[in-house]
DNA sequence: TTATTTAATCAACTTTTTTTGATTAAATAA
DNA sequence: TTATTTAATCAAAAAAAGTTGATTAAATAA
């Protein structure tokens, strides 16, 4: 349960922290393909088993990478049964990259 | 792994390779706040020892985190006498962020 | 109930990045 | 010439990030 409490705005420190989260989560090759693999996914979305197929990589370091891109708030869980599925927060990494950066990389 | 080529005559993995660098140059609070005080100074360009008053960092550290952005090609230096004059290459910067991402960072 | 599947987390280890003070080199001033 | 200034580079140490196999937990199937 959250409030609506009067929340400064941040400090520049804070957006200094920010913009260093988001762009450590982008500067690692693996964490590039996950997300250009959840971009052209059918359903823009994958599961970890997905992912440890599509990259040929072992579910631990998948964890340990999309965790990342989680904290940065770049990917979004969803878990369905014993699935997790991850997907894209568009309006996230909208914050970093536009339109166009995006569908170059990704 | 499909990229859309903005630049020819590069695999994909060496695409990846760039992007990486790129964004690792810009993971770091350091090289944020040198990128900002360059963009904010009068001549758009700043000598190591500007950075280590403004920033109070010393020589040796500075040096290092401006090796990164002239690695990453983000800033270019221009050797004056003594001096060594850095200023953003902002080609280079727009090949990731676009212009409203970029004044609002940096 | 127990067995299986999916994926997070952990601890130990490896690798990479960053920091530090010292040294070096190049340009200029005395 | 020598002295001074500016800044790159080096090697050693510290800190942070990434990898690995094992364990754990939660959901589901049998």
């Amino acid at each position: 349960m959250e409030f609506i409490k009067s929340v400064p705005n941040r400090t520049e420190e804070e957006q200094l922290d920010l913009y260093e989260q988001m762009f450590s989560a982008l500067a690692d090759k693996i964490r590039l393909k996950i997300l250009h693999s959840i971009r052209q996914s059918d359903t823009k979305s994958l599961c970890v088993c997905d992912l440890e197929e599509l990259l040929e990589l072992k579910q631990s370091k998948l964890s340990y990478h999309l965790k990342k891109l989680v904290d940065a708030n770049i990917l979004i869980a969803e878990k369905h049964g014993t699935w997790n599925y991850y997907k894209i927060n568009e309006q996230q990494i909208q914050v970093v990259l536009n339109e166009d950066t995006c569908c170059k990389i990704l």
